[in-house]
DNA sequence: GTACAAATATACCAAAAAGTTTATTTTAAA
DNA sequence: TTTAAAATAAACTTTTTGGTATATTTGTAC
C-alpha cells in the first residue's frame, strides 16, 4: 500500500500532467501546479527537488501512461490486422485525448527538439521502438499470410503514425474530429487492399 | 525604399523568427531577441509595444513567409500532378527547414491549441484554406482527366498534409530525414496509382 | 494513543524577465 | 548640412517566478 507521501507525490504528478501536456514545459509555472493541486510550496518542494525534477517526472509519467495504454489497446486485437486497426482506433478522438492536450509523445517532440535534448532523446527512443514494433507486426502479417508482400512494413508504419499524429494536431486546431476519422478510414482501406 | 526604422523593425522580426520557431512563444525571452539582434531594449521597445506585440508580428511574418514559399513552389508545377509533387517536395528536408526549427504552421499549432486562442484561430484558418486549395487542385486533376475519380480529394489532401507535418516532427526528433523521404515517395506512388 | 511524518501558513529571498526612463550619441532624410 | 529620427548606454522599477525557512498544525502508521 502507498504511504501518504507517495500518494501525494502521485497526486501532484497526475494533476500536473495535463498542465504540462497543454502548456508545455516552458509554459507551466510552479504556481500553476500549486493552484491545480491546491497544495503549498512547502509540500511540493518536499516531494521534488526543483522544477526540472518535477518536469522530468511528469513527462516520464505521461509518456509511460500513454505508451502503456497504446500497448494495451493493440494487444486486444485478435489478428495482426485487428491489432493495427486497434492502434488506429486508439487515436480516434483528437479533441478529448487520453491526457487532455493531445498526444504527449508528439507535444513533447515538438517542444523538445530544439530545446530539451534529454526529453528529445526519450521521445526519439519511443518513436524508434514504436516504429520497430509496428514494422515487426506488419511483417508478421505478411509472414502469416494476412497481408500480401506488396505492403512495405516500415514505410506503412511511418506513414500511419505520422499521419495520425499530424492529423490530431490539425483536428485540434480546427476543432473538428472528422478529418482524422476519415483519415483512419482511409488508412484502414489501404490495409484492406493489402489483405488477402 | 524602406526607412531606417522600417529596416530595423524588419531586421528584428526576421532575426526573432527562428528563435520563436525553435523555442516557441513562451520559450522566447526579450533578452534572447536582444542577444540575437545585438540591439538594445530602448531600440526594441521603440518598435514594439511589448512582448505580445512582438510575438504576434513575428508569428504573422513566419506564417506569411512559409505560406508564400509553399504557394510559389506549388505554382512551379506544370500539371496538377506536378503541383502536388512540388508541394510534397517542398517538405523534403525536415532537418534544414526553410525557417530553422521546423514548420512554423505546425509548431504554432501545437503550442497554441490550448494556450493562445488568437494564434490558434490564425493557424486554423491557414489549415482550412490549405485543405480547400489542395482539395480543389486534386478535384481539378480528376476533372481534367489526370486522375481517376477513385481519388477522394479531401481525404487525400488531409492525409498528405497530416503525414508530412507529422513526419517532419518525427524525423527531427529522430535526427534523420530518411523516413519522411520514403513517406513522400509512398504518397507519390499513391498518386501514381490514381493517375490515368 | 502517541510519536513521527506530512502538510500548512506565512514570510521571505534571489533571480529572471518585462518594461521604463533619460541623457547622450549616431545617422540618415529633407 | 542640419535637424529630426533612431539607436545607445545604463541605470532603474515592477512583476513574475523559483526557491527557502520555520514555526505550527494535521493526520496517520505503528
Amino acid at each position: 500500500m502507498l504511504t501518504k507521501a507517495e500518494k501525494t507525490k502521485q497526486f501532484i504528478l497526475e494533476t500536473a500532467m495535463p498542465l504540462y501536456n497543454e502548456k508545455g514545459i516552458s509554459g507551466v509555472h510552479i504556481d500553476d501546479v500549486l493552484a491545480a493541486t491546491k497544495l503549498t510550496k512547502g509540500c511540493l518542494y518536499g516531494h521534488f527537488e526543483n522544477k526540472e525534477d518535477l518536469s522530468e517526472q511528469v513527462i516520464d509519467l505521461s509518456l509511460k501512461l500513454i505508451s502503456d495504454k497504446i500497448r494495451l489497446a493493440v494487444s486486444k486485437g485478435k489478428s495482426v490486422k485487428g491489432k493495427i486497426f486497434a492502434f488506429m482506433d486508439f487515436y480516434k478522438n483528437p479533441i478529448q485525448t487520453q491526457i487532455p492536450g493531445g498526444c504527449p509523445i508528439f507535444n513533447n517532440a515538438v517542444e523538445s527538439d530544439d530545446n530539451y535534448p534529454l526529453v528529445k532523446q526519450k521521445i526519439a527512443k519511443i518513436f524508434r521502438a514504436g516504429q520497430e514494433e509496428l514494422t515487426a507486426l506488419l511483417q508478421e502479417g505478411i509472414d502469416n499470410g494476412e497481408f500480401t508482400s506488396k505492403l512495405e512494413p516500415a514505410v506503412f508504419a511511418f506513414k500511419m503514425v505520422a499521419a495520425i499524429e499530424g492529423g490530431i494536431v490539425m483536428c485540434r486546431v480546427m476543432d473538428t474530429a472528422k478529418p482524422l476519422q476519415s483519415l483512419i478510414k482511409s488508412l484502414k482501406s489501404e490495409i484492406d487492399q493489402y489483405s488477402t
